[in-house]
DNA sequence: GTGACTTCATTGCACACGCAATGAAGGTGC
DNA sequence: GCACCTTCATTGCGTGTGCAATGAAGTCAC
């Protein structure tokens, strides 16, 4: 008889506490920008990755690629970025801030440093062993043996299948 | 030049994690039964607390009237739970499990279980902080002043506005 | 009882999402 | 060059979601 208690359910628990919080920051650039999540994302990606195509940015990003795709196009549309074909690969979208971007990241990135900073400040002493579970529980888990040390370059391995 | 990095920052840290591990939970329930995270979400809910409204469900379980309300719909079709007019108060909705729904309860639960130990062993001797750390976080943040210590019955206080 | 207001649950609507399919482009073996 | 496979980005489609509007039911003052 296990009397579950969802409350003390931590995917529940995560959840709803990640959903709080991204809303409340959201709120902070949405009203100043009228970007969505999605975009907010790819914005603070390329700001700090240069130029990049959507492939880099959904691998990076755990998002869908489509959620980037239309992420990109609506930034695009509202002029924070550009949209270029990779001349080496012209399969390749090069994605990259404008000026108008990146004067809104420039705005954006200390709201979001004090955004932080308020959130660990209720965890007073608490917080740096916080950040270091989530750093734990952030690693990709694996069903892959081992991490094999560093070694490995970007694309994963398992490629071979084939028929 | 803030040099931001979003994989550091924290409310973008939580949704990562926070959709993968909801996303990898509910693949445990999904294939068994066919039930989507809302609507485990309303089950799990009810198993700890019998019979109640949409209403409270919806204050308690943090999802919005309109997606419990359709939840408990495709629960009742797929005989989960019965909905019923609350002979009292004639505008509330009675949920409560059927047997089937318990039933189900009745497996998950100890998946559940299973899952989340799964998860907090990642962590090892962090584990307990962290959780400390998370019910800290998920106190409803106040606008309003002090919590005022215990002696708060169930339903918040706040309710005397009118006009 | 009537009127004004509040509280519930549901529903309409516009929109975002995930996933699979599409189509363009690149790579490789022969 | 040609056939075949893979890799990218976009798009079509069915579905879920949030928000506001609706309508039913309750409450209160008078």
């Amino acid at each position: 008889m296990t009397r579950f208690v969802l409350d003390d359910f931590l995917p529940y628990q995560l959840a709803v506490l990640a959903e709080r919080t991204s809303r409340e920051f959201s709120a902070l650039y949405r009203e100043r920008f009228g970007i969505s999540i999605p975009e907010w994302r790819v914005v603070a990606h390329l700001s700090q990755a240069g130029t990049v195509s959507v492939r880099e940015i959904h691998a990076r990003v755990a998002m869908d690629k489509s959620k980037v795709s239309r992420a990109a196009a609506r930034l695009e549309a509202a002029g924070y970025i550009t949209k270029t074909v990779d001349p080496r690969d012209r399969r390749l979208v090069a994605l990259s801030l404008t000026e108008k971007g990146r004067a809104m990241m420039e705005e954006i990135a200390p709201l979001a440093e004090a955004f932080q900073a308020e959130f660990l400040a209720r965890l007073g002493a608490r917080a740096e062993d916080f950040r270091e579970a989530l750093a734990v529980l952030l690693e990709p888990q694996g069903k892959d043996e081992a991490p094999e040390e560093e070694g490995i370059q970007g694309e994963a391995g398992a490629r071979a299948r084939a028929r």
